[in-house]
DNA sequence: TGTACATCAGTGAACGCGCGTTCACTGATGTAC
DNA sequence: TGTACATCAGTGAACGCGCGTTCACTGATGTAC
C-alpha cells in the first residue's frame, strides 16, 4: 500500500530548524499543504478555508505563504496534482500486481478501500472539490476520472469474453465500475472513524454490484446484434 | 413535468408592492432562498456565499434576513428540504404513470434527465451539498437518497423475475441504479447550456448502464444458491 | 365608514472581526574571494 | 579557514474591505371600537 511521502505534517513540530534553506522550504511548503488538507477534514471545503488559517495551521505567519504559492488557487491545484498523481501510482501497482484467479473483484475491492484509507485525507478533499469547487478545480479531477475509465477500459478488453465487445461500450462498462468505486468512496469517507463492521459491509456491497456487471456484461448483445434480431423476429 | 413553484424569482421586479402584509412576507421569504440557489449556479458552494450576498441578491437589507431565518444555516435545511420534496414528488408521479411496455428504461431515463434540467438550480445545490455541506445538511441529503434507494427497491420487487431477489439483494441492485442516476445529474450540470448532442449521447449512456444492470440482476444466483452449487461441484 | 392604536417587515447606522495583500525588515544560510 | 557581501524564507505592522449581528427606527398594514 503506497503512501504518499511527507517529510513531517507540522513544520513546528519538535525536529530542529536545521538542514540547508531550500530543505527547510520544501519542509514549509508540505506544512502549507497538509495544513489545507487537514483544514478540510471536518465541515471545511476548500474555497471555505482561508489563506491565514492556512498558515496558522502550518505555524507560519501569513505573509510567509507568499514564499510558495502565488494564491489559495494555486495550492489548491497542486493538491489536486498530488491526490491524482498517487490514484495512478495505485492502478500502475494493482495492473502489475499477480492476478489472483480467485475471487478477483472483492480482493480488488478490499485494495482500493484499503488505499482510500490510508489516503482519507486527499479523497476527502477529491470528494468534496469535484462539484464544490473552482472551475479549473474540476476540470482537473473530472479529467482525471476520465484517464481512469479508460486505462479501466483498456485492461478490460484484455479479459476473455469481451472480444465481442466495442470500445464504447467498454468505456460504458467501465464508467459503471468507476461509479461505484466513487460511490463506495464517498460512503467510506462518510464513516465514524472505528466502523470496521460498516466499512466490511460496503466492501462486500461493492462486490456484489461488480459481479452483476459481471454477469450483466456476459450477457450483452451489441447494438448491431440486438437489430439483427428484431429484423429477423419482424419477418 | 413539475415545477417547484415559486411567486417570482426577485422580490423587486416590475410587480407593484401591494398585497396583504404576509403574502408580501412569503414573497421575500421566496426571494431570499431563490437568491441562495442563484448564488451558488457559478463557481460558489453554499457555505461561501454570506448571508449579506443573499440579501442583497434578494433586493433586501441584511437585516430583513432574520425576520425570515435564525441563520444560513436555516436557510440551507429549508433548501435541502424543499429539493427532497420535488424528487418524492417526482417519484410518486412516476410510479403513479402507465408503464409503457417498449423502452421503459429509455423512456424513464429521458423522463429523469427533463426533471433535472427543469429544476436545475435544486439539483446543482444538492450535488454540492452532497460532500462540501454541513454535516446538517449531508445527513438531510443521505437520508433523502437513502429513501429514493428504498422505495426503488419495493418497485423492483413487483417486477416479474425479481422473485428469487431477497431484500438485501434489491436493494443493492437499486442503490446502484440510484448510483447511475446521481453520475448521470452530475455530468449533466455540468453540460453548457446548449449541449442537446452531449445530452442524448448521456442518456443513451445511462439507458446502457441500466439494462446492463437488468441483464445482471436476471443472471444473479442468490448466495444460497452459489454455495449450494460450489457445495455440489466439490462434490 | 372613521379613528386611534398595535403590529411587524424592512431600514440604516454602527460595532468588532478576520480577511487578503503591501511593505520594509531581519537574520540565518549561501557564496565569492 | 576567514571575511565580507548577497540571497531570501520568514516576520510583523498596517491597510481597506466585507462580514454577521445589534439596535433603535419607520411607516404601511391590520385590528378594535
Amino acid at each position: 500500500m503506497t503512501r504518499i511521502t511527507r517529510r513531517r505534517s507540522r513544520r513546528d513540530e519538535e525536529e530542529s530548524e536545521t538542514g540547508r534553506r531550500d530543505v527547510r522550504k520544501q519542509r514549509t511548503r508540505r506544512a502549507l499543504l497538509d495544513a489545507a488538507l487537514e483544514l478540510m477534514q471536518g465541515e471545511q471545503s476548500f474555497n471555505s478555508i482561508s489563506l491565514r488559517e492556512v498558515a496558522r495551521n502550518a505555524g507560519v505567519v501569513p505573509t510567509a505563504f507568499y514564499r510558495h504559492f502565488r494564491d489559495m488557487d494555486e495550492l489548491g491545484l497542486t493538491l489536486v496534482e498530488e491526490a491524482l498523481r498517487a490514484l495512478r501510482q495505485m492502478m500502475r501497482e494493482a495492473r502489475s500486481a499477480p492476478l489472483p484467479a480467485s475471487s478477483l473483484i472483492a480482493r480488488s475491492v478490499q485494495t482500493y478501500i484499503g488505499y482510500v484509507q490510508a489516503n482519507q485525507d486527499y479523497f476527502q478533499f477529491l470528494a468534496k472539490e469535484r462539484f464544490g469547487g473552482s472551475r479549473a478545480l474540476r476540470l482537473a479531477i473530472r479529467q482525471g476520472t476520465a484517464l481512469f475509465i479508460s486505462e479501466l477500459a483498456t485492461d478490460l478488453a484484455r479479459f476473455p469474453g469481451a472480444n465481442n465487445l466495442s470500445t464504447e461500450e467498454l468505456q460504458m462498462i467501465s464508467s459503471l465500475i468507476v461509479n461505484i468505486m466513487i460511490a463506495i468512496t464517498e460512503q467510506l469517507l462518510d464513516l465514524p472513524a472505528d466502523s470496521e463492521s460498516e466499512v466490511l459491509w460496503l466492501q462486500d456491497q461493492a462486490a456484489q454490484q461488480m459481479r452483476l456487471v459481471f454477469l450483466g456484461s456476459m450477457q450483452w448483445k451489441p447494438k448491431s446484434v440486438r437489430d439483427k434480431q428484431k429484423a429477423i423476429a419482424q419477418g
